[in-house]
DNA sequence: CATCGTTGGATTGTTGAACAATACTCCAAT
DNA sequence: ATTGGAGTATTGTTCAACAATCCAACGATG
């Protein structure tokens, strides 16, 4: 009962040490394998070439496909196999609505936010500019995502985290479902300077607007694009 | 190439008829005993004793397991077992700021939502008021939950009704955690046809202040039993 | 020529048994 | 009261087998 003994409480949670089992280790693994564009859209993963070759039997790998098939990074076609999900152009809408509902009103009750959480948005331009000066435009690219990470982060709610990262996972199949060049991101580097910059001002009237817009032009950039590529393939 | 060829366009589309494996079978299934409150919160699920009462391998049972605990109705402990979710108080304030993320804007918004979507809105009211009548009170809370879905769906993206629906889901489990009297949903649905009212008036601010006060209310009222219990049973 | 059976091969869906790894219980020892 | 150590029950994972299904190719039919 000595004052001691509340040492333990002040120790870091397990939560980082928690051992993970074999299928979600292959989830794991797989997910960055999606995210990072190893294993573009439209593919087909075979259960016996990739137990196979990550040494697990098929069920622990079909466990694994359970997983991301929920996260609508794969999906699943009975009897046919699982494929890595490929968005359609009604997916970005409905993705970018989607991102219109989790993000507006982050930033527009931000006033309430604690001060860190707006400070991880700064830090998300921040590295985005690094990407920049590097030109190591992936970098880029994760970089913006994780600043619209941390702007959905702002209305305090795990679940909403845990939400937006999967729409933003989502996201990036749509990117390489038509390969974007360096010219898709880098206007908007920028423009996420200025949202920051209302936000630690306190403006969160301006940080609004200026998000509104660049949703509505990134996404009718991207629909476009998609529609016309749609349209091509189906020739 | 006559016009009559494109009848097939006007079909009801294939998703309905969709052939479901016996994995999402038996998660649909124990999805709804969890949801329906025969599976209470703490239980652990035996993957055994269940593969042999549902006549299912032990790995198509854990395939469905891994479906439910990617949607947070299910908790999976290594080496422990599987069991029903059971939200803390902490949860209980997590899942509510998720629904002010959801709702409120989505509410704010309903402007230009299709009537179609107001409609439903009012409809779950009405079905809460036929519920109330019959003192069937489960199915208040039933209406009450398609209520407040039929909010959120007024954001118009599919991936945020699929949310949404989680999010509700995975509420019901906090009422099963303490046993919620009819008391408990009564009061709101009063407050549920005022909003929605307000809604069909076009006065979405007003529907909006009463679905902030709404929430808040409801909040503080769980989450003060919740600790209240918490405490009881830390003893 | 287009459409429709049929057939064979490949892949997934599911099972059951087996063994390893781990957590839990109980009891003894300090 | 805490620690240490069997023993047991349950999960984690693998493997091999078979059933069910899709798919592509072929040929038959009109």
């Amino acid at each position: 009962m000595t004052a001691t003994e509340d040492y333990i409480d002040r120790l870091p949670e397990p939560a980082l040490a928690r051992p993970t089992s074999q299928a979600e280790r292959v989830a794991d693994m797989l997910r960055t394998f999606v995210i990072d564009g190893e294993l573009t859209p439209g593919v087909r993963l075979s259960e016996e070439r990739l137990s196979r070759k990550y040494e697990v039997s098929r069920n622990t790998l079909r466990e694994a496909f359970r997983l991301l098939s929920r996260e609508r990074l794969l999906v699943h076609h009975m009897h046919r196999g699982v494929f890595v999900n490929r968005p359609t152009s009604e997916d970005v809408r409905d993705l970018f609505n989607a991102r219109r509902s989790l993000e507006l009103p982050a930033v527009r009750g931000a006033a309430d936010a604690p001060a860190e959480l707006v400070r991880a948005v700064g830090a998300a331009v921040d590295e985005g500019e690094r990407a920049r000066a590097q030109e190591d435009w992936w970098r880029m690219g994760s970089a913006n995502m994780r600043f619209h990470e941390a702007l959905a982060a702002l209305a305090g709610s795990a679940r909403i985290n845990e939400f937006m990262r999967q729409v933003l996972a989502e996201t990036r199949l749509v990117f390489h479902v038509m390969a974007a060049p360096r010219e898709f991101h880098d206007p908007y580097l920028n423009w996420n300077r200025r949202i920051h910059l209302a936000l630690a001002d306190g403006d969160a009237a301006t940080a609004c607007g200026e998000l509104t817009e660049y949703l509505d032009t990134s996404e009718n950039q991207l629909v476009t694009a998609f529609v016309a590529m749609e349209q091509g393939s189906r020739a």
